[in-house]
RNA sequence: CGGGGUGUGGCGCAGUUGGCUAGCGCGCUACGUUCGGGACGUAGAGGCCGUGUGUUCGAGUCACAUCACCCCGACCA
């Protein structure tokens, strides 16, 4: 079982799966590769639903909802898309139990056995695409802008709590176009929806690109990903933007007539980003002391801690903290006033720091006699005495300075670890202590594969903003268009 | 799926070459003293040792099977 490591240095892996348990966000269940995600943990997740479920519906898209399960036979109908996930799809093939023999269990009853099996969804084009079939005749019926909050399956080896669970929740947008162009233009929106999410609600700075053809997503045409950076080096995807071309049209013969009465297939997109998020999230910003959250969507916002001796202190305390928190509530802020009497109050300021709620607020004996509070915030750990008057505001702006401190230190950890190469040398030597590493390449698959056999490092994007100069490959010298992105990834 | 490791009160662990009433720390409950950075004392409660089948006079300890988790690979969001 996990020791009692919590230091980043030593073992990141270890000091993230100590944190999600010790801060209380989720935790492994019984159920196999499946996590239990505790209310504090869900909390997280519900805030950053409200943030993106917004900003889709400001890009026009509508939410719906379509089946858990999926016909094998749908599945088979693209025939990459069921290459790539294959192999680890959870299978429904009965619909019975029944009483052993003894009577003293059950069993799948062999005479319930499904004319066709049923897939657990990995992910819903497929059955999206049935359905939309129905819904498509004519180019008055486009586009289609769906998105389903969902759960999905994959059956993966190897878990690991919010990076990689057999079920994890989501959001999976689909889309559907008259042109190509438009669907090419929808992708990129979208993908420039996560960049932003990260960004401004997150604070995680990603890069935004597009996957080479060995990274692709099964049955798509192009993947558009965004990319960050952990503190431990390694990159994460952390969300994706398909442009899928014809391929699901075809295969589920979705057609429209065009304004000339010309039957035509559509033209189709698929985004999404998971849980993996919270992740993301966690092994971004957080530090030895425990959870450092973005206030925009930490699910606590400001703690406030009365310290006492006795009764009646508590009771005086409680009035002047019971007032704080009415002013905090009305400007907008979540907030909780912890009075419980069997802990001390460096108890509690351990807590808060490891639940990383960004500001603590600390009213003693001697801020009732002077007017004042004590305010500490997470990201840098220090702490000030103020006035009480006016604290709402000067808390209002706090909780935005900290979303955007904790950015800038996102931001400047990650240009510091992010290296212009040209030798494949020094890229060998650099991809060990992480980062990301901009590189020229040739373009082709068999270079990637060398350099991922020879150094476990992948392209994990080729950019589509900044640094567009041309160059040539590292490896082979041959041309290259621009530099792409290499990392080591999770 | 391959290699390695671990399953013992809520959590973290000890438990000798099989041996008699299964321990320790944290936490929990009660009372008292404390209370501005993870308090202390006293008294309690809580466990068929992951599961199953064997071996044995006797199994937490040995064997086999099985399930789950952790680490390293391969695979993947």
């Amino acid at each position: 079982m996990a020791k009692e490591i919590t230091s980043r240095a030593e073992n990141f892996s270890l000091w993230y799966n100590n944190l999600v348990l010790k801060a209380g966000l989720a935790e492994n269940s019984a159920v196999r590769g499946c996590m239990v995600i505790k209310p504090y943990g869900y909390t997280l997740w519900e805030n950053m639903q409200a943030a993106l479920d917004k900003m889709f519906k400001d890009t026009g898209h509508s939410n719906a909802y379509f089946p858990l399960f999926i016909p094998k036979s749908f599945l088979a109908k693209e025939a990459e898309h069921v290459d790539g996930f294959a192999k680890e799809c959870a299978v429904v093939t009965h619909y019975r139990l029944r009483n052993t023999a003894d009577g003293r269990d059950v069993e799948v009853d062999p005479d319930a056995r499904l004319e066709e099996e049923l897939i657990v969804r990995p992910t819903s084009e497929t059955i999206i695409w049935n359905t939309y079939k129905n819904w498509i005749q004519s180019y008055r019926d486009l586009p289609v802008l769906c998105n389903q909050w969902a759960n999905v399956v994959r059956w993966e080896m190897r878990t690991r709590l919010f990076l990689r669970t057999a079920e994890f929740l989501w959001q999976e947008g689909h889309t559907a176009h008259a042109t190509r162009e438009e669907a090419v233009e929808e992708a990129v929106r979208m993908l420039g929806v996560y960049e932003e999410f990260a960004r401004n609600w997150l604070a995680i700075p990603v890069i935004t690109g597009v996957k080479t053809i060995s990274e692709r997503f099964a049955g798509a045409v192009d993947t558009y990903c965004i990319e960050a950076l952990m503190q431990d080096g390694k990159a994460l995807q952390a969300g994706t933007s398909h442009f899928l071309g014809q391929n699901f049209a075809k295969a589920f013969d979705v057609k429209f007539a065009n304004k000339e009465g010309v039957s035509e297939h559509v033209w189709a997109t698929s985004w999404g980003v998971s849980t993996r998020l919270i992740g993301a999230l966690i092994m971004a910003h957080s530090d030895d002391s425990g959870l450092v959250l973005p206030p925009k969507v930490a699910p606590l916002q400001v703690a406030v801690i009365p310290i006492f001796k006795g009764e009646e202190e508590l009771n005086r305390a409680r009035i002047a903290c019971i007032d704080i928190k009415n002013r905090l509530q009305k400007a907008g802020i979540t907030v909780k006033i912890d009075d419980r009497d069997n802990l001390r109050s460096g108890f509690k300021f351990a807590e808060y720091e490891l639940l990383g709620v960004p500001v603590r607020l600390a009213l003693g004996t001697r801020d009732l006699e002077n007017g004042t509070v004590e305010v500490a915030r997470r990201d840098t750990l220090t702490k000030e005495t103020l006035p009480r008057e006016g604290i709402e505001t000067y808390v209002k702006t706090l909780l935005d300075d900290i979303q955007n401190n904790i950015y800038a230190k996102a931001l400047k950890f990650r240009d510091a670890n992010t290296f212009l190469v040209d030798s494949y040398d020094e890229f060998k030597s650099r991809i060990e202590s992480g980062g990301f590493i901009m590189a020229h390449w040739d373009g082709t698959p068999e270079t990637e594969a060398l350099i991922k056999a020879e150094t476990k490092a992948t392209i994990r994007c080729i950019p589509i903003e900044g640094d567009m100069t041309p160059g040539k490959c590292m490896v082979s010298g041959k041309p290259s268009a621009q530099r792409v992105v290499f990392a080591r990834n999770y």
